[in-house]
DNA sequence: TTGCTCCTCACGTCACGTGAGGTGGC
DNA sequence: TTGCTCCTCACGTCACGTGAGGTGGC
């Protein structure tokens, strides 16, 4: 990624690739990518003259949703649903880290709790 | 729940509906039942004589899907993933809140962190 | 015996991929 | 002008619901 964006100038958001390009780098039709946006999968942008232009991020939701469909056999209605999910399920991973650094450093530097009680009494 | 398990002394997974009966509760037709049994999304009881029973727990499990599958139009594949992406949910709920009950208790009962250190000093 | 269950087969419908056809702006 | 893009329409395929048909055990 770092050196990616050293070499290229090219951020992961920077709308750049016109659809027979994002198509191709993806492995798809030109067509389901209009698809995909009709339905609301994906939104790419657009330069003046009304042209799609999809950024890295695009081209890699692109490839999210094709091994969904691909491998798995998942309709476009189940992968808004799974895509969703997953957004929230990452939130949540990065929710925990934060509470395990706090507890961690509680532990390290404070004292610790009193051994068995509060987590294991009420339950 | 308790109530119910009180009135009719029937836990969550004992089976007991007939597919007829299982189809009528949830309002869908004995044969997607079967086809829901076909493709693995769910494992109803058999009596002996090889004859489906559905389990309260069953019945539910039914709800959810026949909601993905109806409101959502997900079909069979992404009913899959989605179940079992809302398994792991719960199951990182649980232990978010574990860590909560921890990370309080040692609020509570001990000493303060170190404030803004640990937790934002690397991010 | 009756009414359920079991299973398999088949048909209808719908979602989605994919191609064609005609248009317009770099 | 050429090769792209845009859009819409239409067709083929597949998944899934749903009914029929024939069977067997409470």
């Amino acid at each position: 990624m770092t050196a990616e964006r050293a070499r290229d100038e090219m951020p992961d958001d920077e709308p750049c690739y016109v659809i027979s390009v994002a198509a191709r780098m993806v492995g798809m039709h030109a067509q389901s990518l209009r698809n995909y946006e009709r339905v609301g999968l994906i939104r790419p942008g657009r330069s003046r003259g009304r042209v799609r232009l999809y950024s890295a991020a695009d081209i890699q939701h692109l490839r999210n949703i094709q091994r969904l469909v691909q491998d798995l056999g998942v309709n476009l209605a189940g992968v808004e649903v799974i895509l969703n999910m997953r957004g929230r399920m990452q939130r949540m991973e990065r929710e925990m880290d934060l509470l395990r650094q706090e507890l961690q450093a509680y532990r390290d530097r404070v004292l610790p709790a009193v051994p068995g009680d509060e987590v294991t009494g009420d339950r």
